[in-house]
RNA sequence: GGCCCGUUCGUCUAGUGGUUAGGACACCAGGUUUUCAUCCUGGUAACAGGGGUUCGAUUCCCCUACGGGCUACCA
């Protein structure tokens, strides 16, 4: 075993069962910022002991997702040229391949008799429970095994019976201990399951590998969510059966649906996956999910990942759930896409427009510049990227144009016709360079000068030049569009009119 | 059912034994504007209920209610 270090260490140890869960985000978030601030090491461990569970190929989605939200981990598997590769002096970090230290672990409990075989049929487990329901009693193992005869044991043993082992916990008194968010938690032990230590198929379950591994790896702190908080006494008792120490403890309240369950596929996404498909910032999810729970008691609510590092307090999380409100994501997502060079946004947008089948995969230098004037003006209407396709669609393919649209609500058909003729007539022999401010400022001078008026002349120019209800302004819609288009535009408007 | 955890605007939250209970999102209104969006200004909106303790409780204690988690050879 390594030598023992004062560092704080902490660890992310999710299971390979699918996709990467929000709450999982925020519990490594969590993990990275507090190892980061204490100048510590975040390891990330993989629990997989539930060979039932076992996703393929999730491992390497939840490394791909953890490098895309930019929470880097010290030790644990990486992915190396498509190869999943393990670093770091605590080893092995994927739980399947520690399969001899748990056992190893589990006997030395059974020599030490806090720990026992148990050979009981699922049948007879779940008679006991079905019995204990109806006489309303907790429902646990009723300790039929701990008690077995050497003899019974090893006579059971040579004949290859199935067995598991389990934790003896002790009848009497209560296991307490301190948790960083929720203080002082007790629980009486009587109440508290024989626990499968070790199952029948030789792998041991969440609970001993967790104790195991946590003291191997010299776990300093344990951040997790709620949902473990009453096995957390399980583990108590067994460090205290191994005679280790406990680590710190702190459980995270849970992330809720709309409804306060907990967040749950159905009622939305849950999967980091999805969001980032969505065109969700990795930051601007990192940011968002950072203050479910947590705050720095400042009015600061945009953070970088780097100073989150500097403001995390894992005194400050809070008790209760925190629902996930997607609208307020909306607006943080927002918030960073505002803040983006229209080069960076133009690079993130465009694998959306050609998903959307709006730009092919080579574009031209034309192109390129057109997508960039388009990703300019509808930078500040963008809340995530994949609305690009939609907000900008009609820059490449017009909608079909409702005639009606073009007549402003106080104008009328002819005076729009009027109008309409007067700009297609003006920009046609327009000569100086075609920028937005150039001809923003010429158009309004010329309205302004033959009393054209702006409702009835602006709305017009840029639903003929957008079809829409709603878009960016008109003088967007002529630098993006240029001169050429512009003006066929315009002209293809007063032909719908006639 | 049992055990455990929780409860400040709709949502995320700040906060204190004495505050006009603060901010953000959302919502509403006004301004800017040719539309929508952005932006600016303003507004509505909360201490779950009941008992204590106290000169005084949103804050401390108890009970109730409500919500949630766990109750597997899943994590």
């Amino acid at each position: 075993m390594s030598e023992k270090t004062n560092k704080i260490r902490v660890r992310f140890a999710p299971s390979p069962t699918g996709f990467v869960h929000i709450g999982s985000l925020r519990t490594a978030l969590y993990d990275y910022l507090l190892a980061r601030q204490k100048k510590g090491s975040f390891v990330l461990r993989i629990e997989d002991t539930d060979r039932n569970r076992f996703v393929e190929g999730s491992l390497e989605n939840l490394l791909i997702v953890l490098e895309k939200v930019n929470l880097k981990w010290d030790e644990g598997p990486f992915l190396e040229n498509g190869k999943i590769i393990e670093k770091g002096e605590f080893g092995p970090y994927i739980q399947s391949n520690r399969l001899d230290i748990y056992k190893k672990y589990a006997l030395e409990l059974i020599k030490k008799e806090k720990a026992y075989y148990c050979f009981c049929s699922s049948e007879r487990l779940d008679e006991v429970r079905r019995i204990q329901e109806v006489n309303h009693e907790p429902t646990k193992y009723d300790g039929f095994c701990r008690n077995l005869d050497k003899e019974t044991i090893s006579k059971n043993l040579e004949k290859k019976l199935p067995y598991v082992i389990r934790l003896a916990v002790p009848k009497e008194g209560t296991t307490k201990f301190s948790d960083l968010v929720r203080n002082e938690v007790e629980f009486e032990n009587k109440l508290i399951d024989d626990q499968v230590l070790i199952k029948s198929d030789g792998f041991p379950t969440y609970h001993l590998a967790v104790v195991v591994d946590d003291h191997l790896m010299q776990i300093t702190h344990i951040i997790r969510g709620e949902e473990w908080l009453s096995s957390t006494p399980k583990h108590v008792i067994l460090y205290e059966a191994f005679g280790w120490d406990n680590p710190q403890y702190a459980h995270l309240p849970l992330i809720l649906n709309p409804d306060k369950s907990k967040l749950s596929k159905r009622q939305g996404d849950v999967a980091v996956e999805d969001y980032l498909k969505k065109g969700f910032l990795p930051e601007a999810l990192i940011n968002f999910v950072a203050l479910l729970g947590w705050n720095p008691g400042t009015e600061q609510e945009i953070f970088s990942l780097d100073e989150l590092v500097q403001a995390f307090d894992i005194n400050k999380i809070q008790k209760a759930g925190a629902v996930f409100d997607i609208t307020k994501l909306e607006w943080m997502n927002s918030q960073y896409i505002k803040k983006m060079s229209v080069a960076n946004l133009t690079a993130k947008c465009l694998p959306y427009l050609v998903e959307g089948g709006l730009v092919g995969k080579t574009t031209s230098k034309e192109e390129q510049e057109k997508i960039t004037k388009i990703i300019t003006v509808t930078q500040e209407r963008l809340k995530k990227l994949s609305e690009i396709v939609d907000l900008t669609g009609f820059f490449f393919q017009q909608p079909d144009l409702n005639p009606d649209l073009l007549v402003w609500k106080k104008s009328d058909k002819e005076i729009t016709k009027i109008r309409l003729e007067r700009l297609l007539k003006f920009y046609d022999t327009y000569t100086e360079r075609w920028t937005e401010k150039g001809v923003e400022e010429n158009t309004l001078k010329l309205i302004e000068e033959e009393k054209l008026e702006n409702g009835p002349t602006l709305w017009p120019l840029r639903v003929a030049l957008s079809h829409l209800e709603r878009s960016p302004g008109p003088f967007q819609l002529t630098w993006v569009l240029g001169k050429e288009e512009t003006l066929q535009r315009i002209q293809s408007a007063i032909k719908s009119l006639s």
